[in-house]
DNA sequence: GCGACAG
DNA sequence: ATCTTGTCGC
């Protein structure tokens, strides 16, 4: 492990290229690293990380916004271009937007104690989504905070309509998740577990954030990546 | 073999 | 993800 010159952990880790079978095999042995407990003490600082893809393009880029926690004022936005070179395979989600959310943290200055992201965390196939993977290579506390279930099912009856009610994501005979209503009245957000975090504390952080369906945080990376001119 | 399937 | 306006509902 080493830190460059800007401040943000970065792991020196494995190559983005991979097969399916290979990725598929460093995901199992990556998910062993993921730990299931809060990592932090005090959290003053979060980030939001979005990626947008330019129709027509091998574009993408991310975006990675933090904030004062709780205040949640912008201390610091960057964004960056790069180029798509793996295939959207349910699965593997971060063999595809990695690459890019490992550059763009490459240029944040601020560590943020904890990290938001749009996709799963521990509620994936092989309990290590985007938000795990990313939370492990960049060694920080990440929860995984998705629009629409990968695996597992809950009870929806049991999911009350306010803010605040949530129902387990269950796999097989385990909770990898939970469905939660981040707004009333609302489709619920699937949250889970990233890394160095406990779907306790992931669940308490993303109600403490959330105004409207997706958490400030991820909405204002969204937003910010759609007002950007990509020519 | 069939169906499901983050962004 | 992306192509896209209005429209229904709280």
């Amino acid at each position: 492990m080493w830190r460059n010159n800007t401040m943000v952990a970065i792991k020196k880790h494995h190559q983005w290229d991979l097969n399916y079978r290979e990725a598929v095999k460093l995901q199992k042995k990556l998910s062993g690293s993921v730990i299931l407990s809060d990592g932090f003490s005090r959290v003053k600082k979060i980030a939001g990380v979005d990626v947008r893809y330019v129709k027509n393009s091998d574009k993408i880029l991310c975006a990675v916004l933090v904030f004062s926690y709780p205040s949640l004022e912008i201390i610091e936005e960057k964004y960056v271009f790069s180029k798509v070179t793996f295939p959207y395979i349910p699965g593997l989600l971060s063999f595809r937007e990695g690459p890019v959310v490992e550059k763009c943290f490459a240029k944040i200055n601020n560590i943020p104690d904890l990290v938001f992201f749009d996709g799963h965390g521990y509620s994936h196939p092989r309990r290590f989504g985007l938000a795990s993977h990313m939370g492990v290579i960049l060694d920080i506390a990440s929860i995984g905070c998705a629009r629409s279930l990968l695996c597992g099912n809950y009870d929806k009856s049991s999911l009350h309509e306010e803010k605040g009610s949530y129902s387990y994501i269950i796999d097989g005979n385990e909770i990898i998740g939970v469905a939660l209503r981040t707004r009333g009245n609302t489709k619920p957000v699937f949250v889970s577990a990233g890394n160095k975090i406990s779907l306790e504390s992931a669940v308490k952080y993303t109600l403490l954030v959330s105004k409207y369906r997706i958490p400030e945080p991820v909405k204002l990376a969204h937003n910010f990546l759609k007002n950007i001119n990509v020519v």
